[in-house]
DNA sequence: CACTTATACTTCTATATAGAACCATAACTG
DNA sequence: CAGTTATGGTTCTATATAGAAGTATAAGTG
């Protein structure tokens, strides 16, 4: 039986909620994984059912975890990768959606630039991968992006081979350089076509499209990437619900 | 002491909560007003403290209510009106979101157009009434909006007199007709300013327009009204957070 | 072998109890 | 009368217990 790490302050399910959310940090527990029982982590620290209950409570309203009832506890596997494209709506003759293919135009090594550098947390002048993406569907292209990581963390996916860089980033970042992205902010404007985006997309310049400017973060919050991208606005739809 | 109604086989926490939310339906709970007790619903129904407080956390996690240790817990107030135009982000020299003045161009009663009545789950050529209106900052035209609304149920608006109707809508329905907008699910695309739009909004014709449809609910999931809005898109910004 | 049954494990619901933490207001005190 | 203290209300945390409901697998049965 361990005792619960933490201030002794705050609350006995949070202090869990904080450990387990800690192993998912660290790793020692991955997405698709089941979380320890709700029997084993009241007998391993001592705690009533119901203090366990609310910790994992408080991670499955977190995303972090999902329950099955008569399964297990699962660490929740975050496959936001398309969700950019949900709101573009591309979708095949079945009515599923389709991640579009996607080409790498561009993979250089250079310093970040400032706005880069402050999103991703580091001190200014960091060397950083940079990259230009085109994501196509059924031949046309649909979304040109530019994406920044650190290098240094990155090293090793700035020397991969082209061809070994399928249409997904995220599963490489986790499965090359132990970067795992849990989540992502995302900020969205609609500007004018330059020449350069309205040649890559095929529409006219001065077209309206969409600006998507996303931060991909860690389960300890950290920045791993920043991207934007840009789509034409005329086949982008959104929605939400507001209350 | 009272027996709790409703399908036996579903839980008791589930019957609780759906009992509660009718009577906020009803206008029996107002928002604002403060719901029963934990202690006083345990009483009540002859429940155990847990059982109540988990048909809160449902009400709570659903928005329909808010809690504050030692004052109670309350019905929440939808104050969303203005959530569109945070959006577009118009704020004051002191730095907060100012609700835009709003004009009434013309308020009229005819027939819904088809995709109307499918928004507001009515049939085909029911009467209703129709208002253009349009939403101004510090002089300048903003928002431009059409507006529909089911003739029957707000005939006593028709006839209101322009001046009594402010800047906010939904306290009008409520107040006047007796329906409560609790949440509401917007739709957003971009399209190029037509002639008229751009005369109203003082763009060029071509520029970009945010434009978003909002069909506003009852805490009974019934549609109330049918919006369109469209706003300039080069001060639009909207963040998101996905995982 | 195919099908059914038992079992052990999981999460989920519900009860009962106790006290902490927080808030508003009434009562008291100088 | 102003400031403090007590009181009773609220939600919040935590314990302990019991069984239901769902899932997967092993054991038994024809």
């Amino acid at each position: 039986m361990h005792a619960l790490a933490g201030d002794e302050r705050i609350p006995i399910y949070q202090r869990l909620a904080d450990t387990l959310r800690q192993s998912v940090i660290t790793g020692a527990l991955k997405p698709g994984d089941r979380a320890p029982s709700e029997n084993f982590l009241s007998d391993e620290y001592g705690l009533a059912p119901g203090t366990v209950r609310k910790a994992l409570d408080v991670l499955v309203g977190e995303g972090v975890f999902e329950r099955f009832q008569g399964k297990g506890t699962f660490v929740r596997r975050p496959s936001f990768d398309a969700s950019l494209f949900r709101f573009f709506r591309f979708r095949g003759p079945d009515g599923e959606f389709r991640v579009p293919e996607s080409r790498i135009l561009r993979r250089e090594i250079e310093p970040m630039p400032g706005h880069v550098c402050v999103a991703l947390e580091v001190s200014k002048g960091t060397p950083g991968i940079s990259m230009s993406r085109l994501r196509m569907h059924e031949g046309t292209p649909v979304v040109a992006e530019e994406i920044w990581l650190e290098h240094a963390p990155f090293a090793k996916f700035a020397d991969m081979p082209a061809e070994e860089i399928g249409a997904l980033l995220y599963p490489v970042y986790d499965r090359e350089c132990g970067r795992l992205v849990a989540r992502a902010e995302e900020t969205m404007t609609v500007e004018a076509a330059s020449r350069e985006i309205a040649r890559l997309l095929r529409i006219d310049a001065g077209a309206p499209v969409i600006v998507i400017d996303r931060i991909a973060k860690g389960y300890d919050n950290k920045p791993i990437e920043w991207r934007r991208s840009r789509g034409r606005a005329d086949q982008f739809t959104y929605q939400t619900e507001i209350r």
